[in-house]
DNA sequence: TTGTAGGCGTTATCAT
DNA sequence: ATGATAACGCCTACAA
């Protein structure tokens, strides 16, 4: 009778057999531990080999309870804002031997929380999490019960956990700013849904900013926009008393609408707008632009992450990103 | 005395003892099994929603050989292509109750390597792969040891695996034919390395077109490029006898050096890149691209592979994605 | 309908 | 330097 099976993965003990070693030296070669003889070591690393050996993480785990996987829940990997991030944390958690668990929330918070449980279900060392739902209290009690969670580009209610957020009003002053410098007395804010928190904190910015400056601050079109939409804002912006000279858009998705808007309305009104996009320099006139770093937030979150594995128990850190003003063309008067 | 120690998280004999059952009549609750009687359901749900239970899944990976994972492997998460392929993957495997590991290779062969041999000892259930590296007879083998792998967007040497490519020859093919009807009959092609196997094809594609359609085919510049080398190859083109009057891209990064490129050589011939990308529509001219769709690759490579999990064991398919050609400005003649 | 026994492949502990 | 044994938390097989 011919065995006839799948090829099977060779365990620790058929290393062992085959070295004439115990499964616990295999294991030890396997971990690069110390206390083996140089020449039984290449004889465990021979058997290994030749059987094509490779160690079954999920029983160590289950032994250690170490994982060495993280997970990053995101709104979608396919923006390219949460793509940049994801692309950030798993180099860093390469680096420090780690795997990464990713998963798109979509904005659904059942979905958000059905893919965190999951994570935790396959024991992940840690969480970073960006918060689209508004009620985390599960996410406070899983940190408390020892997963450390790092919250990312938002904050999430009640809990307190490390966060990395961008200095929204920060950018949308220095937006606010460019354009007063540019002469512009009058400026239109295309908000996107203030229900989003980031939305929610430029709009903030923008009022605050315009206040302070002097400006009219009861400008606002809130979102999420379509090309028409903005159209109609513009046109109705245009043909006020005191017209608008000047928009700022209150992220990338709002700050296309604005330019296939423009296109639509006939009007070219100066612009800036939240966060950086590819090809901003080569528009006429480029697009000047409010720039976040989300790679650096990946990054600058993994390595407190990864801090916290380490052991690090200070209390949690909340970090404000800087924005970068981006000047090209479109803050100019266009008259 | 207080026994001060970090909350473990409860099993399920703490849940079994708590429910006053068997471990057993626990397992069947949480797997949603048949043959318990639904008041000693309930009684078990009350102590696992008392206790904060969550299934280890990696001891029931253990005793199952079941791991509900799956890997991707890509050149680099944060560019637009394959994070529009991860954000497909991510959802069909979410669809199928399987969670995604995500690694960059960053067309680094060994890393690549490493990855995979990392997903693999996380006895993933399947691996998605774009190879980079040319030798993957290690690949082959862990394909024959049981684990289904797909390789996406490039075949990899010597392995009969699932493969999904996208029609590179004929996305060429039809934007030099777009090319000629619009009048155009000496077109230059801006090719990427031709190391990389895409680049390759869309070379091979160039060569093929122009000479089944009676044009000179020697008007090549092989890249990686940048704005100045392709200002330099424009204006060589340009000042020939018989001077270049189109531009054909080999992707979306060329395309950008090639935009670039224009401005800096003060040239504005016609082009056709390859590879859509966010805005073409709004550069002036607006960009006629040819369009690839990496979600649409994610997606049914994903639905291959859960396939092979469910035991589909059929001969290996190539599937070639059709290239869309995305008709806008550029095309056109510019004098 | 419910429970008992054993083992998945590894690592921790303790011995030799 | 090396090995025997137990245990991690769960599921399979079988019994009651």
């Amino acid at each position: 009778m011919t065995q006839i099976s799948a090829p099977l993965r060779p365990t620790m003990y058929d290393v062992a057999r085959r070295a004439g070693v115990s499964i616990k030296t295999v294991s030890r070669v396997v971990n690069g531990e110390p206390g083996v003889r140089p020449d039984t070591r290449v004889r465990v690393d021979a058997a290994i080999s030749d059987l094509g050996y490779l160690r079954n993480d999920g029983a160590s785990q289950l032994r250690s309870g170490r994982t060495d996987t993280i997970g990053l829940v995101v709104e979608d990997l396919a923006n390219p804002f949460y793509s940049a991030l994801a692309g950030a944390v798993e180099r860093v958690a390469r680096r420090h031997r780690h795997l990464l668990l990713t998963g798109s929330g979509e904005g659904i918070a059942d979905q958000e929380r059905s893919i965190t449980s999951a994570f935790l279900a396959r024991r992940v060392a840690g969480l970073l999490v960006v918060p689209t739902a508004s009620d985390h209290a599960w996410l406070a009690q899983e940190a408390a019960a020892g997963t450390p969670v790092v919250l990312l580009d938002r904050p999430a209610q009640g809990v307190a956990a490390d966060t990395f957020l961008t200095d929204n009003e920060g950018g949308v002053r220095s937006a606010v700013e460019h354009l007063v410098a540019h002469g512009h007395r009058h400026i239109g804010f295309l908000s996107d849904d203030p229900d989003f928190w980031t939305a929610a904190r430029r709009l903030d910015g923008f009022r605050t900013a315009t206040r302070s400056l002097g400006l009219r601050s009861d400008t606002v079109a809130m979102g999420p926009h379509s090309p028409d939409s903005v159209a109609a804002a513009l046109r109705a912006w245009h043909e006020q008393d005191d017209p608008v000279t000047a928009v700022l858009t209150g992220n990338n998705l709002v700050t296309l609408a604005a330019l296939r808007g423009m296109r639509l309305a006939g009007l070219r009104l100066s612009l800036v707008g939240f966060d950086d996009f590819e090809l901003a320099d080569l528009l006429t006139p480029a697009v000047t632009v409010v720039a976040q770093d989300p790679a650096s937030m990946g990054e600058q979150a993994t390595h407190l992450l990864m801090q916290r594995l380490a052991g690090d128990a200070s209390p949690p850190r909340t970090v404000v990103l800087p924005t970068r003003l981006v000047v090209r063309e479109s803050g100019r008067p266009t008259s």
